[in-house]
DNA sequence: CTAATTGCAAAAGCTTTGCAGCGCA
DNA sequence: TGCGCTGCAAAGCTTTTGCAATTAG
């Protein structure tokens, strides 16, 4: 089971980066912190440590395979690195991350970067939701 | 010196907290973490433990006060709250923080979340930039 | 006088690192 | 076979907290 991203990233093919790997692929949809990870292979039955996750997340962040957000709380998440550039919206009250994108804001960032005479590098978006009461508004 | 905003949030007026409150107001364009506005008071000869800052600030937030954003790597920073919401623009070179708003952003904010059938309650936008090239313009 | 406030130091939560042994290429 | 990789535990950082002494009102 060859991981050309692996070889690529002049990494050696070993089992706790197939299962993270795999980890991050089948909760595509999620954003995973390193404890959860940690914890779901553990629940899969792997035997893996924690510092081996961060340092495997680490060593794929640098790789460009997977990307890292810091939310709130000094708590880090990642998910694979699609290509796709997008933004977040998180759920006060169920904890869910949904993905957004919106390339009118896109545009507005890099022109209000321009406006300063600086060269926009990336950014970090996330809005903070709560589900819509009954009646529109408090 | 009373301090009525201290007043009004029920919290006594002492040395640790105007003290705060001063460095926190002479250093309004910066952002400052805990460690700084502590070190600050240490330099300018004050006798305060950094509990008692993180204590303060803590106090300051929930009075509406202060407003603390949470930076990369699980470091906060904290600026006095001045009723006029902004965005934060940081130089990856400098760490130079300058403030921006948007009127059209925070409105495509509004209609992300409301298309999502969701209520936008709070939103985190930061730039990374870094000065432009040759170019013209500085 | 009495509850609020502070300092100290220890603890907590997340992440990183030193080191010795193990395993991929 | 050699260097990369891993696990363990200890260390690092920022922030929080228990407790006894101190202080504002």
């Amino acid at each position: 089971m060859q991981r050309p991203e692996l070889k690529k990233a002049g990494l050696r093919t070993t089992g706790p980066r197939l299962n993270i790997l795999r980890v991050l692929e089948t909760h595509a949809e999620r954003h995973l912190g390193a404890d959860e990870i940690y914890q779901l292979l553990l629940d899969a039955g792997e035997d893996i440590s924690l510092a081996t996750v961060y340092r495997v997340l680490t060593q794929f962040e640098d790789a460009g395979l997977v990307c890292r957000h810091n939310f709130e709380g000094g708590h880090s998440v990642f998910e694979l690195e699609t290509g796709r550039h997008h933004d977040h919206m998180i759920c006060l009250e169920t904890g869910q991350v949904t993905e957004f994108l919106s390339d009118d804001i896109e545009r507005l960032q890099r022109e209000i970067a321009d406006l300063h005479g600086v060269e926009l590098v990336e950014h970090s978006l996330i809005l903070y939701v709560r589900p819509k009461k009954k009646s529109r508004d408090a």
